[in-house]
DNA sequence: ACCTGAACACCGTTCAAGT
DNA sequence: ACCTGAACACCGTTCAAGT
């Protein structure tokens, strides 16, 4: 087998974690998949904990980069549906995300060019940090709610939702009128229009704060 | 001891959940505080999934009803702010309600009041249900990433965000100089107005969807 | 009907022992 | 320096056995 290194070790991670899931991502798995023992993880790293730090910020790595040349709307717009592809590229990665602290260089890095861009678009400077986190945790908690409970495969996935719908359209009506009959738009998610949607009235709302 | 039942059990694992945080609540630390052993609850409650869900509608059962008389937006901003108290009343509540599919009554009936409003308030059928669902994952992921990664007492929290602080300035400024000079004002969180600040602009963005 | 002991198949992590 | 076997202190869950 190769040499193992952390590099190595991460690129191991992130495909168990595309098979397998958050959960399936254990230490003795992992090592399985290297071909070593679960105890020698830990020549390499000190702890679990930092081993998802290291993945989250593997996939950080894939984010592109700012193009600092647009009008900041399309740049914003663009960047989060950029992120949320990242997030969705690998299975689970929005929970990875949410479970690891925003240090890394790849992920620090993403953070500062999206500070520059909203220095640049003319947002006083005190709201540039709120508007940087509201817009983080939105694509993170969209992209969470999103993938939420779903398995891998695309058809087990149109299972589900099939056995959602039936179960939502077998409610009482009397009580939950509107559940009932949105039933239809509620669980069949067309999540990319939903997504434009939701931050375009993000980032609208938070035009009106810049001075330039 | 008391007669062991199903809401007994629900408001027990919230005890646990409010002092071990969601990975301290385990079906054996569970049955503890119950007086009995771990392999009882399977006789009143499924899985450990059913129980989280069960939790998530306890939680659920706390939210306020609404008030249909005042103006959709005022109605909104309200209800908006009343669920992050919600979640953040229980340690990891927002954990619990992402590892949770938005089923129980209480949290259907909360949805179901939430499309009510947005009906009245004139957004278009279709729109309801997507509004609705930004809504719920804004609210969700802002708090999941407001507590992240705290523990429960403010005192450690206070400290993780001076270290943090102090981590953040010593980045190198040549390579991340908004991080640093913003350092301050990234980690000390003024996480209300933060949240007043995001919840405003989306619902702003919103407005502009109705048709009344 | 409900509780228990014991077991099964897992976890993350440590550590002395090997090379 | 890095890997291993074995152990420790946990998990969720099942099931035959008790009452």
């Amino acid at each position: 087998m190769k040499k193992i290194t952390r590099e190595h070790i991460v690129a191991s991670a992130l495909r168990v974690l595309d098979e397998e899931g958050f959960d399936g991502v254990t230490m003795r798995r992992l090592a399985d998949e290297l071909g070593i023992k679960a105890a020698s993880l830990y020549n390499h790293v000190r702890d679990k904990d930092e081993l998802l730090g290291l993945m989250a910020d593997a996939i950080s790595a894939e984010l592109p980069t700012f193009d600092h040349a647009k009008p900041w709307r399309e740049q914003a717009e663009e960047m989060a549906k950029a992120i949320r592809r990242v997030l969705k590229k690998h299975r689970d990665g929005a929970r990875v995300m949410a479970a690891t602290p925003p240090a890394g260089p790849n992920r620090l890095r993403a953070i500062e060019q999206l500070l520059e861009a909203l220095t640049k678009a003319g947002f006083p400077r005190s709201t540039v940090p709120d508007v940087a986190f509201l817009m983080s945790s939105f694509i993170i908690g969209f992209v969470l709610d999103e993938t939420m409970g779903q398995p891998g495969d695309a058809a087990s996935a149109r299972r589900r939702q099939k056995e959602a719908l039936r179960w939502m359209k077998s409610l009482p009506p009397a009580e939950f009128p509107h559940l009932v009959s949105l039933a239809g738009e509620l669980v069949g998610s067309q999540a990319d229009r939903r997504f434009e949607l939701g931050i375009r009235a993000l980032l609208d709302g938070f035009d009106r704060l810049r001075s330039v």
